[in-house]
DNA sequence: CTATCGTATACGAAGTTACGCATATGAACA
DNA sequence: TGTTCATATGCGTAACTTCGTATACGATAG
């Protein structure tokens, strides 16, 4: 009743909105794979607006608007992305009056970027040479 | 004159393919931040058929066909996920008369699914209540 | 209770990725 | 050389994600 309607720790799914949602172009299973969520909780740092987001939440705590101030993106896009981030569990958020400020939910976040960075040196030429953004 | 053509270390780029690639429907620009970078890498990661690859892979050494017969995927199919991955570095490969072997080619690879597997443990829940295949 | 600030959602359009199919390439064998 | 096996590439289509813009929502000040 509070919560902003988006990530709630597990959200109600109502039988109305159940139907809704079946209907809806989403297409993961109601039951997924472990190796479908994992591919889901990838894609969510597959992003590099995303990334700069939690690059910026890794120094600390940061409001909407402060991030808007520094990504290169709309207001309504960043909200969004940052919604994503809160679905995989990686921000979590805090109302102070009006403004709400999110920060890193999970430490082993910053360790994924960092073993990716680690991953990249070295073979970062080789990767580019590859232009698409992902797949292949 | 003798790699697979697509992986090659640093690929030759000749001036004439380069105008080609200019004009192809790739958008990650010449000189790509590390920040997209990253995102790309993760991508290769965000897919479920690259991920029981990289599962496969995990345990030993296979040759394509035996990836494929394991695999929920085409024969050609595979073969692109397999050049996807290869690109990244995460795997390489080795002929052997007719058949070509692919394994891991960095542990970081397997660290990174480690990694994630323990992120999702206790709040797969409420990632797959998005039902979004990734993003948001 | 009305106006306003900060944030979140809706919706159509555009770009990107995955798939299925057909086919090309390279290696060995007759 | 021609054929066959194992793998790789090309192309059209469908599906998914992202973006831009408009707008709705909750909280607060007047």
């Amino acid at each position: 009743m509070s919560t902003q309607t988006v990530p709630s720790t597990t959200p109600a799914s109502s039988p109305t909105t159940a139907t809704l949602l079946d209907a809806a172009p989403f297409r993961l299973p109601r039951q997924p794979t472990e190796r479908q969520l994992l591919a889901k909780y990838f894609r969510a740092f597959g992003d590099a607006t995303r990334l700069h987001i939690l690059e910026l939440l890794a120094d600390g705590e940061l409001s909407v608007s402060e991030i808007v101030a520094q990504v290169n993106s709309s207001q309504p896009r960043t909200s969004a992305h940052l919604a994503c981030l809160r679905w995989c569990g990686f921000v979590t958020t805090r109302r102070a009056h009006r403004t709400v400020y999110y920060r890193l939910a999970d430490e082993r976040a910053r360790e994924m970027l960092e073993l990716a960075r680690a991953m990249l040196s070295g073979n970062a030429e080789h990767v580019a040479a590859c232009r698409t953004l992902g797949g292949c």
